[in-house]
DNA sequence: AACTTTCATGACAACGTTGTCAACAGATGG
DNA sequence: CCATCTGTTGACAACGTTGTCATGAAAGTT
């Protein structure tokens, strides 16, 4: 085999004439040198390797001495732990995995920017595996993921963390994961969730409208596969049995989280003989569809149609005229979420048992901007 | 220390009374036992070690019957090679890491899914990075990051794949890595890279907005840190040009890819003397931008003003109207950037050479929508 | 003073894999 | 018949780390 030439040769500065892998004594210069291992650590700081050890772990039972005089010869040498070493010793690992089926970027970016964020801070990689929620495959993949790439733990965004059988399976195979759901309360089933109540805030939306005004207003249905879908429409409902208002089936819309059903929809009810004056979405993606729908057929939102989202995406800021929703701190959910999921990772590790992260709920908040209005006149 | 309770305790089935981490014969169920190792395969089929090995590896000189036993005993244990191991010893690594500085949630989704599909085939593993690109110590970040994860290789978005020190300090400390950059041809320096012709297909937005008849085009700078931006404007200017247009400086606003600066661009347009009939914004969000100042001013799309962005993103189909763009095949472009890198890869281990994966170009293609017409009347 | 306990440290094996090298069988050539 | 070659296989060490256990010193207890 010929000597192994360095990658991308043209950039690379001219290279040192001897092949000589193993004796340029570490610590010398930073770069373009073997990393140094635990081993170059002990025999700079005169200790055995254990105590090097001991120290880059934390561990107790440590001279502050001997810390001291090892912490310094790990900066000198820059040494770095091999976490491929480590995970095959210890059979821990330092990765997790993010699992969603989601077509909105949006959310899935808040998603990873929240998990990634607490990542950082614990020195966890990530790994992103958007999924096929519908695959009936799906656990066993996870489950091979999960040992392929030596994942530590999941954090399963919906639907997935909503399919029981998924989590059964997962619980079965002893992964451990934290799930985030959609609902009013904690489950308290045991296993780690975060919950959102999305009934709640779709009771202040709906809440909003009437308060507003309106008494005729449609909604517009999300995936069926997603649980805060019913959530949704259970605050819907309860908001309008709360203010005494009948509800009317005709305005009810089933559909997808998308603009294209969004859109849809709203021709449905806007071609009915009684016309709603107002329009919830299940998400922003559903209220951008309702708009595009009001623009074509000449509608002027908000003063013949007033139109609410769910989710506060960039673009429900940026829209014309701009979205009332209900921001769900997509970001901080997926913080705790991690969080609640390298607890229960330590929790596994020591019997140390109390756990200082527990699981929570999120409730999102209400935001009006102006495509909601007082009612004006009753629709032709 | 007290025996590990199983994790998810309340959801997992009744766990089984002794405690016999090692004794079950692997093989017999595949749910609850320790995964298999390259151990029992070479128990089960009755060879070595070393054969188990040269089997999955896919290396020579290994009988056909031989390979078929092994194979059989593979597939019975649902055999998995441990990563970890098997980067230790190799010194290879089966994860890759995708670096990105971009706030737009479409561009990097569809990043993502480019790599990630090339990953699912490979079965490398994929670390996202999003980062500062201007903060100074991004050259060492990234070095720490490959050597802490192990990365084998980075697939660097813009705008830090266009950054001469940062390519010059990875290439230093021989990091494998491909670029992804606008340029209108092969820049051919050595290093692997995928580019884009930003300026070709500028071109053709410009070209396009002129044969409606436009001779005031206003032009809406992106980001400083972008290459692409520069590109995209001498896309603009040499159509302008090519068609005889004199340039006028008071049509070209400098911003940044955003929404804001798009809107802000477009007000100062519009308190033009001499108004400009088109606009065509760097980007779709500045687009959008440019769309929603059109909206705040009362002025009609497209038969007062002609508006263009470029990217495709979804919201340019779902505007009102519906953008004309140009399309960047994103997803693509990360494939071929993937494929590259893990080329570059293979290059390293074997002096095979012969690289059948090459550096390639791509042309974002012209998508005429709705908010694009002929000039009808100069504005006031 | 002799003992137990506690603490700090080190020697060594082990994790699951692959690289090196040697061994062997059978074929080929003289 | 022996020497050589080729192709297949296996024994063993090594990768860098951590867990287990042993060791010895210092401190506390009788």
């Amino acid at each position: 085999m010929p000597p192994r030439k360095p990658r991308n040769a043209a950039l690379a500065p001219a290279s040192d004439s001897k092949q000589n892998p193993r004796d340029a004594h570490p610590g010398e210069r930073g770069r373009g040198m073997r990393n140094s291992t635990i081993k170059d650590v002990a025999k700079r700081a005169h200790v055995s390797l254990k105590t090097v050890s001991r120290v880059v772990n934390n561990e107790p039972s440590v001279l502050d001495r001997t810390r001291a005089k090892v912490l310094r010869a790990v900066a000198e040498l820059n040494y770095q732990p091999d976490l491929s070493a480590r995970s095959l010793r210890s059979a821990k690992s330092y990765a997790i995995g993010l699992v969603y089926d989601n077509p909105n970027p949006y959310y899935v970016i808040s998603m990873q920017t929240g998990v990634l964020s607490v990542c950082r801070e614990t020195h966890y990689g990530l790994q992103i595996h958007p999924c096929n929620s519908s695959s009936p495959h799906l656990a066993e993949e996870l489950c091979n993921l999960v040992r392929h790439a030596r994942l530590a733990g999941l954090v399963l965004a919906p639907p997935m963390s909503e399919r029981p059988e998924l989590i059964a399976h997962l619980s079965a195979n002893d992964i451990t994961f934290v799930r985030i759901i959609s609902a009013a309360e904690d489950p308290k089933d045991g296993a780690p969730c975060v919950f959102v109540d999305d009934r709640d805030a779709a009771y202040d939306i709906t809440e909003h409208l009437i308060q507003l005004g309106h008494a005729r207003i449609g909604f517009l249905w999300g995936g069926e596969s997603h649980r805060s879908s019913p959530e949704r429409f259970k605050g819907y409902e309860a908001a309008l049995k709360d203010y005494g208002i009948a509800i009317d089936k005709k305005l009810i819309i089933p559909g997808d989280y998308s603009f294209d059903d969004g859109f849809r929809g709203a021709r449905r009810l806007f071609s009915l003989k009684d016309r709603p004056t107002a329009i919830f979405g299940s998400n922003d993606e559903i209220a951008a569809g309702v708009l595009a729908a009001a623009k074509a057929n000449g509608i002027d939102v908000p003063y013949e149609l007033s139109i609410a989202g769910f989710e506060d995406s960039p673009f429900s800021k940026q829209s014309w005229p701009a979205l009332t929703t209900a921001k769900q701190g997509t970001e901080d959910i997926a913080r705790h979420a991690t969080l609640l999921l390298l607890a229960e990772l330590e929790k596994g590790d020591k019997a140390d048992a109390k756990a200082t992260v527990q699981n929570k709920g999120f409730s999102p908040q209400l935001v009006i901007r102006d495509s909601t209005a007082r009612v004006r006149a009753t629709t032709s």
